[in-house]
RNA sequence: GCACCCGUAGCUCAGCGGAUUAGAGUACUUGGCUUCGAACCAAGUGGUCGCAGGUUCGAAUCCUGCCGGGUGUACCA
């Protein structure tokens, strides 16, 4: 698709002498392979009929022999058709270079992608979900279009909850009970004590909530028993965060949590008050008035405590100055989206140069009893990803059939139907969490396409040993059009997706790839003893390359393809 | 109140300036496994794209207003 771009792009430079954005579309098949509709954009500029221009244009474009056919159309769109024979041939070209599909757009640049930053409170629940598969997909379409890339964990290890912790589990645990609940005691007394603390702002008392700041207070400076909690409280929670995202299969360079922030964090406030930039309050509490919000934003507790801010300033200065970040990609809910407005402002303010993307996502719903959809909240009970897996799982398990497949490849179905749900709807949507969609294994779905990869693969093993006939001029790969053409979009895909940071845009690619070539593979025999030796080799050739662009795009997505299923 | 997001088939969602029939999955109806794996394929039923104006050669797509839903609006993150 490019060097059809291309081809127009030089074609319109040297006619109108005008640099046009050449936007190539797949229009219905009966109108053509491509269409394109430069001719009605040049218009405005050039003060002239579009079908005119679209005339003079063709006319150019026939002598290409690029193309089959060459219309004008409507109002003025080109219809381009191509031979099947020239696109293999061109996928030829293009695959004979390295990483088809990826690109150089981001050489020389660093990012730096934040993601799954679970809160270390509780335990891990589907509520970090899509963090974890959003920064991941993000981090894999930097990777395919070049950027140097570094991964964050940006640990929710302090702050708040740290108080809610000591509090609750002085009052409704011990060692032994942790000993022994791990995490799951952790987060029980976390949710215990977060009732209590409703309970009591709804008396108008304040004693328990003062307490539980004060425990922050002490960790900031550093009091032993403060110290020790935190350390023993973390180390459990850490340990559970790994296994899980290690059955998630994601993983992260660094794990810069925000209590490693917090003497960075205060010292950035002090000079912004020595600067000017900030200001103190009558009770304490620092703020930095920013440009177009009525809100400032608050960098420092009136207690004198660090709060997200705090350690979210620190953070892109370290980024900035440790790691030379170009940008910096933070995957978090919708709900922070005026905030990252604010720390966006406030880092512009500050002359912090790393771009920050926020890169949000709709928030998961619940269907409530009459049917009306609602975020999952702890109050009406959380789905942990522990149980998530699990089900995932169990389900897969359950549809194999007569199939022997190994523990591994179930768990890769397990984990495709997760994530393919999440990415099978723009990120900005709410999510409805549903258990029957959540792990749906047809229609439009992660197993689908790994079905799809899988017997492509099992064909090429199968006919890993058929000697390879020179195809050359000896086919026309007219059966193979479709699947030629969708293989050929595949870079733009990249990076689109890339670009607007929309991974459900590669989800719907592999998508229509593995339609299309279900449909191919149910009309069409690849390796059967009736297929000719020249179609053999060319088909098998096909295969290696639709193999290629299942398991590239299938894995930006996170998404492994399984040897059986 | 203000800001942001969202209202598209029964349900869950794509499409976000283009081409006589607005797509997919699911659900429902029907057909296809002695032929490289049926987690598949083929066909059908199903939509005043929330409502009303406007811009444009062309609007589900852009603008304005209204209605409905969600999220946020400094000491949670």
């Amino acid at each position: 698709m490019e060097k059809v771009s291309q081809i127009i792009h030089v074609a319109v430079k040297n006619l109108f002498n005008a640099n046009a954005e050449i936007s190539l579309s797949r229009p219905d098949a009966k109108f053509g392979d491509y269409a394109t509709n430069v001719a009605m954009q040049l218009a405005k500029s050039l003060g002239r009929n579009p079908r005119e221009i679209a005339g003079e244009l063709c006319e150019l474009l026939r002598k290409n022999d690029e193309f089959s056919e060459v219309e004008i159309a409507g109002p003025g769109f080109i219809n381009l058709r191509i031979s099947a024979h020239k696109i293999a041939s061109d996928l030829d070209e293009a695959f004979s270079q390295n990483n088809f599909g990826e690109n150089n757009d981001g050489a020389g640049k660093t990012v730096v992608v934040e993601y799954p930053s679970p809160n270390m409170a509780k335990p891990y629940s589907v509520g970090h979900l899509r963090s974890g598969n959003q920064g991941w997909a993000a981090r894999n379409l930097m990777l395919a279009t070049g950027w140097n890339v570094i991964t964050d964990n940006h640990l929710g290890d302090y702050g708040a909850p740290f108080g809610y912790w000591v509090l609750g589990f002085r009052k409704f645990s011990s060692d032994e009970q942790l000993a022994s609940g791990g995490i799951y005691e952790l987060g029980r007394v976390y949710v215990a004590i977060r009732a209590e603390l409703k309970s009591e702002q709804e008396r108008g008392d304040d004693t328990l909530a003062k307490e539980a700041q004060d425990w922050l207070l002490k960790l900031e400076n550093g009091d032993l028993e403060a110290v020790e909690l935190s350390e023993k409280f973390n180390r459990i929670s850490l340990e559970h965060i790994h296994e899980i995202m290690g059955r998630l299969r994601i993983s992260t360079d660094y794990e810069l949590g925000e209590k490693f922030y917090v003497e960075r964090g205060k010292n950035e406030v002090a000079k912004l008050l020595e600067s000017g930039i900030a200001k103190r309050n009558e009770d304490g509490s620092v703020i930095v008035e920013l440009d177009g919000f009525d809100t400032p934003i608050l960098v420092q507790k009136s207690n004198g405590a660090a709060l997200y801010a705090t350690t979210d300033l620190a953070t892109m200065v370290y980024r900035e100055r440790e790691w030379h970040a170009d940008r910096a990609i933070i995957a978090t809910g919708a709900e922070q989206v005026f905030y990252f407005q604010q720390l966006a402002a406030l880092a512009k303010k500050i002359g912090v140069k790393t771009e920050l993307t926020h890169l949000w996502f709709g928030v998961i719903d619940q269907l409530n009893d009459d049917g009306t959809r609602e975020k999952m909240s702890s109050r009406k009970g959380v789905v942990l990803m522990e149980e998530l897996l699990n089900v995932a799982e169990a389900k897969a398990r359950q549809n194999t059939k007569g199939e022997k497949i190994t523990d591994d490849d179930v768990r890769k179905i397990a984990l495709g139907a997760i994530k393919f749900t999440d990415f099978s709807q723009d990120r900005r949507t709410n999510i409805l969490f549903d258990w029957d969609q959540m792990f749906s294994l047809t229609g439009f779905s992660g197993p689908y396409v790994q079905y799809a990869a899988v017997r492509v693969n099992k064909i090429l093993r199968d006919n890993a040993d058929v000697s390879q006939a020179a195809v050359g001029e000896n086919y026309d790969f007219a059966k193979e059009k479709d699947v030629l053409l969708k293989l050929a979009e595949y870079p733009e895909v990249v990076r689109t997706a890339a670009n607007l940071l929309e991974p459900h845009r590669v989800a719907q690619y592999v998508y229509d790839l593995a339609k299309v070539m279900n449909r191919y593979y149910e009309t069409t025999p690849i390796a059967t003893d009736t297929v000719s030796q020249i179609e053999k080799s060319a088909r098998l050739e096909l295969l290696r390359k639709v193999s290629y662009v299942f398991a590239h795009g299938l894995q930006i997505l996170g998404i492994e393809v399984p040897e059986r299923m």
